[in-house]
DNA sequence: CGGGAACAGATTGTATGCAAAGCTGGCTCG
DNA sequence: CGAGCCAGCTTTGCATACAATCTGTTCCCG
């Protein structure tokens, strides 16, 4: 569910205050608890946690480092805020790195890894097959889609075997957004999209690189689009409102 | 070993303890004063430079996020170590970016940050014919010229105005190899480098980005040739050692 | 009545203390 | 003679205390 850390047992005591901070306010401003503006005092934060000022400072240094957060010396830290441009620019750069990490899958996966690929394509689709017909509205179903949707995304940069592109998607992503824009999906879009999902994992299964790459860039650049109108109309949570 | 940074009480407000901790750790590993493996213990560098330990850590925490630091828990950090492989998967990864912030400022840029682009372009190209015949074997000679590198290319991503691509490419760039890079260079390999600069920056400011794109990547993809032949001819003082 | 200096509250940035987790080396026991 | 274990030291991770800085407001003076 949330991105990076090895998927390890729930264990509280062995993962660190700090990580476990780090996990929590991630979450809260993925799902739009901590909306782009807000102020994150290390008080308030750490009293909520129970736990002091040192591990919350750490991790919110860290999401300013994945750029969810934004520092002002001698102010601290707020949720980032959004404009539409920095939305469509976020999107093509995911879209270079994403294109490059299907074609480095195309030549170092291997069996396991596309298994793995194909599988999470499968459960997308039959989780977009399930949904409502129009519009899926409720918060469960967005947050089981876009665990699916991250897995197979998270699946071929895995397979692409690059550390540090890894770590540049994990920001690059903007998890947040992603968030918003499935909850906007009608089912035709999701369907297209479960479509691209196939022809992708496909074209990194037969090693066509460079056809994988425009798969996947095409992929991206339509949710790009599609959230691009919402945040236009003005109805995005998280971007378009500018005023405090 | 620096210049001319104040070590004792007296510091200035403007910068902060961590920002200037950060600055010199990253500067001792860029020119090799901490190799790759030497552990970095938070006490000792904190009483090196007068400081606490707070301020270090932070600095330390920031360098990993960067890529140059790995932390292991609960035993602390230390100077990553790349592989031959690794270098090679961090140039064609850099080569990408770049191209691509080369694509952008070919649309984006101002003619001021043009101007800037090539006045760096022109001053390596000075330091290039001044520099002695074969080799240039000086530190001092090897950071002039890499300061003047760094701007170029910084000057270039600048003017593509896409925030998260230039932190990006700050950590993938990952000066130590760039730094170790430039000292192996013969002089014609330094003219060869100047030419693309120069090649570049004329695409650019044409607004050709397509081809700027091409020449930024050939230009990265030509110095990662050379560095590999170093890293594979002997072990160069960054790598070598394939034990975890 | 307006401008600005200074004060007060809030919040960050830095320093230090303390407990727990790792590592090292030596000792004991098989 | 070797292996395992225990003790002590090192170093991190977290908590807390303190100082510096910022913001907003009030009050004084022109």
């Amino acid at each position: 569910m949330t991105s990076g850390e090895p998927a390890g047992p729930e264990h509280r005591a062995s993962k660190g205050h700090a990580a476990l901070a780090y996990d929590r306010i991630r979450q809260a401003i993925v799902e739009g608890a901590y909306g782009p503006g807000d102020r994150l005092v290390e008080q308030r934060i750490s009293e909520e946690f129970s736990l002091s000022r040192t591990p919350v400072r750490e991790a919110l240094r860290r999401l300013e480092s994945e750029g969810l957060v934004v520092f002002r010396r001698n102010r601290g830290a707020a949720v980032r805020y959004l404009s539409a441009d920095d939305v469509r620019d976020l999107y093509e750069l995911r879209a270079r790195l994403e294109s490059y990490a299907a074609e480095l899958a195309s030549v170092r996966g291997t069996i396991r890894s596309y298994d793995a690929m194909d599988e999470a394509a499968e459960q997308f689709e039959r989780q977009v097959g399930r949904s409502g017909d129009v519009v899926i509205a409720q918060d469960d179903r967005v947050r089981a889609l876009s665990d699916t949707n991250n897995r197979f995304h998270q699946t071929i940069v895995a397979a692409a075997g690059h550390e540090r592109l890894s770590q540049m998607l994990a920001s690059a992503v903007d998890v947040p957004l992603v968030f918003q824009a499935l909850r906007g999906f009608e089912r035709s879009e999701l369907q297209r999209s479960a479509e691209f999902h196939r022809m992708t994992a496909h074209a990194i299964r037969r090693g066509e690189g460079a056809r994988a790459g425009r798969l996947m860039s095409e992929h991206i650049l339509l949710g790009r689009d599609r959230l691009m109108e919402d945040l236009e109309r003005g109805e995005g949570a998280r971007a378009g409102n500018a005023s405090e």
